[in-house]
DNA sequence: GTTAGCGGAAAGTGCCGCTATCCATAAACT
DNA sequence: AGTTTATGGATAGCGGCACTTTCCGCTAAC
Protein backbone atom coordinates (compact mmCIF):
# COMPACT_ATOMS: atom_id res chain seq x y z
CA UNK A 1 0.00 0.00 0.00
CA UNK A 2 1.45 3.58 -0.78
CA UNK A 3 0.46 6.72 1.23
CA UNK A 4 -2.26 7.43 -0.86
CA UNK A 5 -4.55 4.33 -0.25
CA UNK A 6 -3.68 4.58 3.83
CA UNK A 7 -4.62 8.27 3.59
CA UNK A 8 -8.16 7.11 1.99
CA UNK A 9 -8.28 4.55 4.57
CA UNK A 10 -7.85 6.29 6.86
CA UNK A 11 -9.05 9.89 6.06
CA UNK A 12 -6.10 11.07 7.40
CA UNK A 13 -4.38 13.55 4.57
CA UNK A 14 -1.42 12.59 2.67
CA UNK A 15 0.56 15.58 4.29
CA UNK A 16 -0.63 14.92 7.72
CA UNK A 17 0.49 11.54 7.43
CA UNK A 18 3.80 12.75 6.44
CA UNK A 19 3.95 15.25 9.67
CA UNK A 20 3.23 12.59 11.67
CA UNK A 21 6.08 10.54 10.16
CA UNK A 22 8.73 13.44 10.72
CA UNK A 23 7.50 13.87 13.84
CA UNK A 24 8.11 10.04 15.18
CA UNK A 25 4.84 9.14 15.24
CA UNK A 26 4.50 6.73 12.88
CA UNK A 27 7.43 4.72 11.34
CA UNK A 28 7.98 5.49 7.67
CA UNK A 29 7.21 2.99 4.91
CA UNK A 30 9.66 0.55 3.70
CA UNK A 31 11.56 2.05 0.89
CA UNK A 32 11.20 -0.09 -2.55
CA UNK A 33 13.11 2.75 -4.94
CA UNK A 34 14.93 5.36 -3.32
CA UNK A 35 11.94 7.75 -3.95
CA UNK A 36 8.90 5.15 -3.34
CA UNK A 37 8.13 3.52 0.04
CA UNK A 38 5.47 0.93 0.86
CA UNK A 39 3.12 1.16 3.71
CA UNK A 40 1.82 -2.27 5.51
CA UNK A 41 -1.26 -3.31 7.63
CA UNK A 42 1.09 -2.05 11.08
CA UNK A 43 1.09 1.25 9.75
CA UNK A 44 -2.58 2.03 9.54
CA UNK A 45 -3.16 0.12 13.00
CA UNK A 46 -0.66 2.64 14.26
CA UNK A 47 -1.76 5.55 12.95
CA UNK A 48 -5.24 5.02 13.51
CA UNK A 49 -4.00 4.71 17.50
CA UNK A 50 -2.25 7.97 16.67
CA UNK A 51 -5.51 10.18 16.11
CA UNK A 52 -7.36 8.34 18.46
CA UNK A 53 -4.40 9.55 21.32
CA UNK A 54 -4.78 12.72 19.66
CA UNK A 55 -8.11 13.34 19.28
CA UNK A 56 -9.97 11.68 21.81
CA UNK A 57 -7.29 11.61 24.00
CA UNK A 58 -6.29 14.87 23.55
CA UNK A 59 -2.09 14.60 24.04
CA UNK A 60 0.01 16.47 22.13
CA UNK A 61 1.96 15.59 19.18
CA UNK A 62 5.32 15.65 21.09
CA UNK A 63 3.28 12.88 24.16
CA UNK A 64 2.00 11.07 21.16
CA UNK A 65 6.04 10.70 20.09
CA UNK A 66 7.33 9.96 23.21
CA UNK A 67 4.58 7.17 24.82
CA UNK A 68 4.66 5.36 21.47
CA UNK A 69 8.58 5.47 21.56
CA UNK A 70 8.43 3.63 25.23
CA UNK A 71 6.18 1.51 23.28
CA UNK A 72 8.32 0.18 20.39
CA UNK A 73 11.21 -0.04 22.59
CA UNK A 74 12.82 -3.21 23.14
CA UNK A 75 12.92 -3.10 26.88
CA UNK A 76 9.49 -2.47 26.86
CA UNK A 77 6.94 -4.24 29.98
CA UNK A 78 3.69 -3.63 31.09
CA UNK A 79 4.41 -1.43 34.06
CA UNK A 80 6.89 0.27 32.02
CA UNK A 81 4.36 1.58 29.63
CA UNK A 82 1.39 2.27 32.38
CA UNK A 83 3.93 4.60 33.78
CA UNK A 84 4.64 6.21 30.05
CA UNK A 85 1.14 6.50 29.66
CA UNK A 86 0.48 7.43 32.86
CA UNK A 87 3.15 10.38 32.32
CA UNK A 88 1.72 11.79 29.39
CA UNK A 89 -1.68 12.74 30.91
CA UNK A 90 -2.43 15.50 32.86
CA UNK A 91 -0.95 18.70 33.44
CA UNK A 92 2.12 20.54 32.68
CA UNK A 93 3.56 20.50 36.19
CA UNK A 94 3.75 22.88 38.95
CA UNK A 95 7.35 22.83 40.76
CA UNK A 96 6.54 25.52 43.58
CA UNK A 97 5.48 24.42 46.88
CA UNK A 98 3.62 27.16 48.70
CA UNK A 99 1.37 26.33 51.59
CA UNK A 100 -1.44 24.75 50.25
CA UNK A 101 0.87 22.41 48.21
CA UNK A 102 2.12 21.48 51.78
CA UNK A 103 -1.19 20.92 52.86
CA UNK A 104 -2.18 19.51 49.99
CA UNK A 105 0.31 16.89 49.72
CA UNK A 106 0.07 16.12 53.32
CA UNK A 107 -3.61 15.30 52.81
CA UNK A 108 -2.91 12.77 49.55
CA UNK A 109 -0.07 11.16 51.80
CA UNK A 110 -2.91 10.05 54.26
CA UNK A 111 -4.75 8.98 51.88
CA UNK A 112 -2.27 7.12 50.14
CA UNK A 113 -1.11 5.80 53.83
CA UNK A 114 -5.02 4.63 54.53
CA UNK A 115 -5.17 2.98 50.81
CA UNK A 116 -1.99 1.30 51.30
CA UNK A 117 -0.79 2.82 48.49
CA UNK A 118 3.02 3.81 47.81
CA UNK A 119 3.32 7.55 46.00
CA UNK A 120 6.11 7.05 43.54
CA UNK A 121 7.60 10.80 43.44
CA UNK A 122 8.91 10.56 40.03
CA UNK A 123 5.02 9.61 39.44
CA UNK A 124 3.19 12.93 37.72
CA UNK A 125 -0.01 11.59 38.34
CA UNK A 126 0.76 12.28 42.47
CA UNK A 127 1.98 15.83 41.43
CA UNK A 128 -0.95 16.46 39.46
CA UNK A 129 -3.04 15.08 41.92
CA UNK A 130 -1.61 17.32 45.22
CA UNK A 131 -1.44 20.70 42.54
CA UNK A 132 -5.54 20.22 41.81
CA UNK A 133 -6.23 19.64 45.43
CA UNK A 134 -3.57 22.81 46.32
CA UNK A 135 -5.71 24.82 44.29
CA UNK A 136 -9.25 23.76 45.92
CA UNK A 137 -7.57 24.58 48.78
CA UNK A 138 -6.54 28.15 47.37
CA UNK A 139 -9.40 28.44 45.82
CA UNK A 140 -11.50 28.28 49.96
CA UNK A 141 -12.37 24.53 48.95
CA UNK A 142 -10.23 21.94 51.34
CA UNK A 143 -13.40 20.84 52.75
CA UNK A 144 -13.19 18.47 49.39
CA UNK A 145 -10.75 16.82 50.97
CA UNK A 146 -13.32 14.74 52.67
CA UNK A 147 -14.68 12.99 49.67
CA UNK A 148 -11.54 12.19 48.41
CA UNK A 149 -11.88 8.57 49.83
CA UNK A 150 -14.77 7.92 47.86
CA UNK A 151 -12.64 9.57 45.10
CA UNK A 152 -9.91 6.85 46.28
CA UNK A 153 -12.53 3.81 46.60
CA UNK A 154 -13.92 4.86 43.08
CA UNK A 155 -10.33 5.14 41.30
CA UNK A 156 -9.17 1.64 42.62
CA UNK A 157 -12.52 -0.03 41.49
CA UNK A 158 -11.63 0.69 37.76
CA UNK A 159 -7.89 0.82 38.13
CA UNK A 160 -8.93 -2.94 38.95
CA UNK A 161 -11.18 -3.76 36.07
CA UNK A 162 -8.77 -1.81 33.84
CA UNK A 163 -5.71 -4.29 34.85
CA UNK A 164 -8.37 -7.34 34.79
CA UNK A 165 -9.32 -6.42 31.22
CA UNK A 166 -5.78 -5.67 30.08
CA UNK A 167 -4.56 -9.33 31.59
CA UNK A 168 -7.37 -10.59 29.13
CA UNK A 169 -5.33 -9.29 26.26
CA UNK A 170 -3.00 -12.52 25.19
CA UNK A 171 0.32 -11.73 24.22
CA UNK A 172 2.65 -8.45 25.15
CA UNK A 173 2.16 -6.89 22.05
CA UNK A 174 -1.82 -6.97 22.83
CA UNK A 175 -1.28 -6.20 27.06
CA UNK A 176 0.85 -3.14 26.17
CA UNK A 177 -1.43 -1.97 23.26
CA UNK A 178 -4.40 -2.37 25.54
CA UNK A 179 -2.68 -0.40 28.22
CA UNK A 180 -1.93 2.67 26.09
CA UNK A 181 -5.87 2.94 24.97
CA UNK A 182 -6.98 1.70 28.15
CA UNK A 183 -5.45 4.23 30.09
CA UNK A 184 -6.03 7.32 27.47
CA UNK A 185 -8.81 6.79 26.72
CA UNK A 186 -10.53 4.73 29.79
CA UNK A 187 -9.89 8.63 31.12
CA UNK A 188 -12.07 10.15 28.99
CA UNK A 189 -14.89 7.13 29.19
CA UNK A 190 -14.75 7.49 33.05
CA UNK A 191 -14.59 11.78 32.91
CA UNK A 192 -17.87 11.63 30.87
CA UNK A 193 -19.48 8.80 32.90
CA UNK A 194 -19.15 10.88 35.62
CA UNK A 195 -21.15 13.63 34.22
CA UNK A 196 -23.43 12.17 32.95
CA UNK A 197 -23.68 10.21 36.08
CA UNK A 198 -24.00 13.95 37.73
CA UNK A 199 -26.11 15.23 35.81
CA UNK A 200 -28.92 12.41 36.35
CA UNK A 201 -28.12 12.67 40.10
CA UNK A 202 -28.31 16.35 40.05
CA UNK A 203 -32.19 16.04 38.38
CA UNK A 204 -32.80 14.01 41.20
CA UNK A 205 -31.64 16.35 44.14
CA UNK A 206 -32.24 19.97 42.16
CA UNK A 207 -34.41 18.92 39.69
CA UNK A 208 -36.37 22.63 38.54
CA UNK A 209 -38.76 20.64 36.57
CA UNK A 210 -37.19 22.76 33.88
CA UNK A 211 -36.03 20.46 31.60
CA UNK A 212 -32.82 19.37 30.71
CA UNK A 213 -29.20 20.84 31.47
CA UNK A 214 -28.49 21.98 28.40
CA UNK A 215 -25.38 23.99 27.07
CA UNK B 1 -7.78 48.15 44.88
CA UNK B 2 -6.61 48.70 41.50
CA UNK B 3 -5.01 46.46 38.98
CA UNK B 4 -1.41 46.49 40.37
CA UNK B 5 -2.18 45.08 43.54
CA UNK B 6 -4.83 42.80 42.10
CA UNK B 7 -1.92 41.40 39.69
CA UNK B 8 0.36 41.71 42.75
CA UNK B 9 -2.29 39.47 44.77
CA UNK B 10 -2.82 37.06 42.48
CA UNK B 11 0.67 36.66 40.44
CA UNK B 12 -1.35 37.42 37.12
CA UNK B 13 0.18 39.82 34.75
CA UNK B 14 -1.64 42.82 34.74
CA UNK B 15 -1.98 42.69 30.57
CA UNK B 16 -3.51 39.36 31.14
CA UNK B 17 -6.01 40.61 33.75
CA UNK B 18 -6.92 43.30 31.26
CA UNK B 19 -6.88 40.09 28.32
CA UNK B 20 -9.48 38.41 30.50
CA UNK B 21 -12.02 41.64 31.77
CA UNK B 22 -11.89 41.97 27.35
CA UNK B 23 -12.44 38.35 27.20
CA UNK B 24 -15.59 38.73 29.24
CA UNK B 25 -13.87 36.22 31.93
CA UNK B 26 -13.38 39.27 34.96
CA UNK B 27 -15.92 42.30 35.04
CA UNK B 28 -14.13 45.42 34.85
CA UNK B 29 -13.75 47.32 38.00
CA UNK B 30 -15.89 50.33 38.90
CA UNK B 31 -15.33 53.13 37.68
CA UNK B 32 -13.50 56.65 39.93
CA UNK B 33 -12.87 58.67 37.18
CA UNK B 34 -12.89 58.20 33.42
CA UNK B 35 -9.47 56.36 33.59
CA UNK B 36 -9.58 54.97 37.40
CA UNK B 37 -10.90 51.49 38.41
CA UNK B 38 -11.19 50.00 41.71
CA UNK B 39 -11.48 46.15 41.67
CA UNK B 40 -12.43 44.29 45.11
CA UNK B 41 -12.63 40.90 46.92
CA UNK B 42 -15.05 39.48 44.36
CA UNK B 43 -12.57 40.51 41.73
CA UNK B 44 -9.94 38.85 43.55
CA UNK B 45 -12.02 35.81 44.22
CA UNK B 46 -13.57 35.28 40.33
CA UNK B 47 -9.62 35.45 38.98
CA UNK B 48 -8.03 32.97 41.23
CA UNK B 49 -11.57 30.74 39.93
CA UNK B 50 -10.72 32.09 36.36
CA UNK B 51 -6.94 30.89 36.83
CA UNK B 52 -8.08 27.31 38.28
CA UNK B 53 -10.20 27.14 35.59
CA UNK B 54 -7.74 27.38 33.04
CA UNK B 55 -4.34 26.13 34.35
CA UNK B 56 -5.97 23.92 35.89
CA UNK B 57 -8.74 22.61 34.35
CA UNK B 58 -7.28 22.67 30.96
CA UNK B 59 -10.60 25.07 29.74
CA UNK B 60 -9.97 27.24 27.03
CA UNK B 61 -10.75 31.03 27.54
CA UNK B 62 -13.91 31.03 25.37
CA UNK B 63 -15.67 27.83 27.30
CA UNK B 64 -14.39 29.78 30.85
CA UNK B 65 -16.40 32.50 29.65
CA UNK B 66 -19.17 30.67 28.51
CA UNK B 67 -19.11 28.81 31.96
CA UNK B 68 -19.31 31.94 34.05
CA UNK B 69 -21.77 33.43 32.31
CA UNK B 70 -24.29 31.22 33.36
CA UNK B 71 -22.85 31.19 36.63
CA UNK B 72 -23.63 34.89 36.63
CA UNK B 73 -26.78 34.72 34.64
CA UNK B 74 -30.00 35.51 36.93
CA UNK B 75 -31.83 32.51 36.39
CA UNK B 76 -29.24 30.35 37.15
CA UNK B 77 -29.70 27.05 39.29
CA UNK B 78 -27.55 24.22 40.29
CA UNK B 79 -28.62 22.17 38.08
CA UNK B 80 -28.42 24.51 34.88
CA UNK B 81 -24.66 25.55 36.47
CA UNK B 82 -23.95 21.68 36.44
CA UNK B 83 -25.35 21.10 32.64
CA UNK B 84 -23.51 24.52 31.94
CA UNK B 85 -19.94 22.83 33.32
CA UNK B 86 -20.56 19.30 32.13
CA UNK B 87 -21.02 20.63 28.72
CA UNK B 88 -17.30 22.71 28.35
CA UNK B 89 -15.58 19.51 29.52
CA UNK B 90 -14.34 16.80 26.92
CA UNK B 91 -13.49 17.14 23.73
CA UNK B 92 -15.03 18.52 20.17
CA UNK B 93 -17.85 16.94 19.51
CA UNK B 94 -17.83 14.55 16.23
CA UNK B 95 -21.64 14.20 14.36
CA UNK B 96 -20.42 11.31 12.38
CA UNK B 97 -22.66 8.12 13.12
CA UNK B 98 -20.42 5.44 11.28
CA UNK B 99 -21.30 2.20 12.21
CA UNK B 100 -18.85 1.87 15.45
CA UNK B 101 -20.57 4.99 16.76
CA UNK B 102 -24.10 3.60 16.42
CA UNK B 103 -22.57 -0.10 17.98
CA UNK B 104 -21.24 2.21 20.85
CA UNK B 105 -24.34 4.55 21.58
CA UNK B 106 -26.53 1.02 22.07
CA UNK B 107 -23.76 0.17 24.33
CA UNK B 108 -24.10 3.28 26.40
CA UNK B 109 -28.11 2.87 26.08
CA UNK B 110 -27.79 -0.67 27.20
CA UNK B 111 -25.76 0.78 30.02
CA UNK B 112 -28.08 3.21 31.13
CA UNK B 113 -30.72 1.20 30.92
CA UNK B 114 -29.31 -1.45 33.52
CA UNK B 115 -28.35 1.56 35.96
CA UNK B 116 -31.57 3.85 34.97
CA UNK B 117 -29.90 6.65 33.78
CA UNK B 118 -31.64 9.34 31.20
CA UNK B 119 -29.75 9.83 28.76
CA UNK B 120 -30.01 13.21 27.88
CA UNK B 121 -29.53 13.98 24.26
CA UNK B 122 -28.46 17.49 25.09
CA UNK B 123 -25.96 16.71 27.19
CA UNK B 124 -22.25 16.98 25.74
CA UNK B 125 -20.98 14.10 28.34
CA UNK B 126 -23.11 11.08 26.47
CA UNK B 127 -21.51 12.40 23.04
CA UNK B 128 -18.26 11.70 24.66
CA UNK B 129 -18.95 8.71 26.13
CA UNK B 130 -20.10 7.36 22.86
CA UNK B 131 -17.20 8.84 21.24
CA UNK B 132 -14.83 7.46 23.16
CA UNK B 133 -16.19 4.32 22.85
CA UNK B 134 -16.47 4.23 19.70
CA UNK B 135 -13.14 4.83 19.14
CA UNK B 136 -12.40 2.06 21.54
CA UNK B 137 -14.63 -0.19 18.70
CA UNK B 138 -12.45 0.99 15.71
CA UNK B 139 -9.61 0.27 17.18
CA UNK B 140 -10.53 -3.38 17.82
CA UNK B 141 -10.69 -3.35 21.53
CA UNK B 142 -14.43 -3.54 21.32
CA UNK B 143 -14.18 -6.09 24.47
CA UNK B 144 -13.28 -2.61 26.75
CA UNK B 145 -17.28 -2.87 27.09
CA UNK B 146 -16.86 -5.14 29.68
CA UNK B 147 -15.95 -2.64 31.97
CA UNK B 148 -18.11 -0.40 31.30
CA UNK B 149 -20.18 -1.48 34.57
CA UNK B 150 -17.55 -1.16 36.84
CA UNK B 151 -17.11 2.26 35.24
CA UNK B 152 -20.41 3.41 36.05
CA UNK B 153 -19.74 2.42 39.72
CA UNK B 154 -17.27 4.09 40.41
CA UNK B 155 -18.77 7.20 38.49
CA UNK B 156 -21.76 6.92 40.19
CA UNK B 157 -20.05 6.85 43.51
CA UNK B 158 -18.43 10.20 42.93
CA UNK B 159 -21.29 11.88 41.15
CA UNK B 160 -22.58 11.02 44.43
CA UNK B 161 -20.48 12.25 46.97
CA UNK B 162 -20.06 15.30 45.21
CA UNK B 163 -23.40 16.27 45.24
CA UNK B 164 -23.53 15.59 48.87
CA UNK B 165 -20.16 17.83 49.55
CA UNK B 166 -22.12 20.23 47.37
CA UNK B 167 -25.32 20.05 49.47
CA UNK B 168 -22.97 21.04 52.43
CA UNK B 169 -22.12 25.06 50.98
CA UNK B 170 -25.10 26.44 52.20
CA UNK B 171 -26.38 29.12 49.88
CA UNK B 172 -27.13 29.68 46.41
CA UNK B 173 -23.72 31.62 45.81
CA UNK B 174 -21.89 28.53 47.45
CA UNK B 175 -23.75 25.77 45.84
CA UNK B 176 -22.73 27.12 42.44
CA UNK B 177 -19.45 27.87 43.13
CA UNK B 178 -18.71 24.66 44.43
CA UNK B 179 -20.24 22.95 41.15
CA UNK B 180 -18.02 24.42 38.70
CA UNK B 181 -15.09 23.71 41.07
CA UNK B 182 -16.01 20.09 42.19
CA UNK B 183 -17.00 19.10 38.24
CA UNK B 184 -14.40 20.89 36.54
CA UNK B 185 -11.32 20.13 39.16
CA UNK B 186 -12.50 17.18 40.68
CA UNK B 187 -12.36 15.10 36.89
CA UNK B 188 -8.62 16.50 37.37
CA UNK B 189 -8.39 14.84 40.64
CA UNK B 190 -10.57 11.86 39.94
CA UNK B 191 -7.92 11.38 36.70
CA UNK B 192 -4.70 11.79 38.77
CA UNK B 193 -6.04 9.24 41.33
CA UNK B 194 -6.91 6.96 38.89
CA UNK B 195 -3.27 6.75 37.14
CA UNK B 196 -2.22 6.29 40.66
CA UNK B 197 -4.13 3.69 41.41
CA UNK B 198 -2.63 2.20 38.00
CA UNK B 199 0.54 2.14 38.65
CA UNK B 200 0.37 0.20 42.20
CA UNK B 201 -2.18 -1.75 41.10
CA UNK B 202 -0.01 -2.65 38.21
CA UNK B 203 3.52 -2.70 40.71
CA UNK B 204 1.63 -6.00 42.23
CA UNK B 205 0.55 -7.72 38.80
CA UNK B 206 3.10 -6.81 36.85
CA UNK B 207 5.92 -5.48 38.91
CA UNK B 208 9.36 -6.38 37.61
CA UNK B 209 11.18 -5.41 39.98
CA UNK B 210 13.15 -2.51 37.79
CA UNK B 211 12.10 0.70 39.68
CA UNK B 212 9.25 2.34 39.48
CA UNK B 213 7.37 3.25 36.35
CA UNK B 214 8.89 6.45 35.81
CA UNK B 215 8.42 8.89 32.82
C1' DG C 1 6.25 68.92 39.40
C1' DT C 2 8.12 64.95 38.15
C1' DT C 3 7.54 60.10 37.96
C1' DA C 4 5.10 55.94 38.19
C1' DG C 5 0.82 53.71 37.35
C1' DC C 6 -3.71 53.51 34.98
C1' DG C 7 -7.52 52.35 31.45
C1' DG C 8 -8.27 51.25 26.88
C1' DA C 9 -7.22 49.79 22.22
C1' DA C 10 -4.44 47.61 18.66
C1' DA C 11 -0.73 45.17 17.00
C1' DG C 12 2.68 41.67 17.80
C1' DT C 13 4.58 37.09 19.67
C1' DG C 14 5.39 32.22 20.31
C1' DC C 15 3.72 27.74 20.15
C1' DC C 16 1.31 24.13 17.85
C1' DG C 17 -0.86 21.20 14.54
C1' DC C 18 -1.24 21.00 10.47
C1' DT C 19 -1.27 22.59 5.14
C1' DA C 20 0.74 24.27 0.79
C1' DT C 21 4.31 24.47 -2.37
C1' DC C 22 8.39 22.64 -4.74
C1' DC C 23 11.22 19.39 -6.87
C1' DA C 24 12.88 15.28 -9.15
C1' DT C 25 11.36 10.77 -9.84
C1' DA C 26 8.22 6.89 -10.49
C1' DA C 27 3.87 4.82 -11.58
C1' DA C 28 -0.42 4.67 -14.17
C1' DC C 29 -3.05 5.38 -17.95
C1' DT C 30 -3.71 5.83 -23.41
C1' DA D 1 6.13 6.42 -26.06
C1' DG D 2 4.17 10.12 -24.02
C1' DT D 3 1.31 12.45 -20.92
C1' DT D 4 -0.85 12.70 -16.59
C1' DT D 5 -0.94 11.66 -11.81
C1' DA D 6 1.14 10.29 -7.50
C1' DT D 7 5.21 9.92 -4.45
C1' DG D 8 9.07 10.95 -1.06
C1' DG D 9 11.37 14.53 0.91
C1' DA D 10 12.20 19.21 2.35
C1' DT D 11 10.83 23.97 3.48
C1' DA D 12 7.76 27.55 4.17
C1' DG D 13 3.34 29.22 5.40
C1' DC D 14 -1.20 29.35 7.91
C1' DG D 15 -4.83 29.71 11.47
C1' DG D 16 -5.99 29.42 16.23
C1' DC D 17 -4.96 30.63 20.75
C1' DA D 18 -3.29 32.69 24.97
C1' DC D 19 -1.15 35.96 26.01
C1' DT D 20 2.37 40.42 25.59
C1' DT D 21 3.91 44.63 23.83
C1' DT D 22 3.29 49.06 22.63
C1' DC D 23 1.07 53.24 22.52
C1' DC D 24 -1.85 57.02 24.12
C1' DG D 25 -3.70 60.59 27.12
C1' DC D 26 -4.70 60.91 31.82
C1' DT D 27 -4.30 60.44 37.07
C1' DA D 28 -2.28 59.53 41.43
C1' DA D 29 1.57 59.44 44.47
C1' DC D 30 5.77 61.05 46.16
Amino acid sequence: MRIGELSRRTGVPVPTIKYYVRAGLLPSGELTSPNQASYGEAHERRLRLVRALLEVGGLKVAAVAELLAVVDDQNRTPHKVLGAAAARLGGPGDDDEDEEAVAARAEVEALAARRGWKLDESNAATADLVQALATMFRLGHGEFARVLDDYAEAAERVARADLDHVGRSGDLEGIVESMVIGTVLGEVVLAAMRRVAHVNASADKFGDGSGPAGA
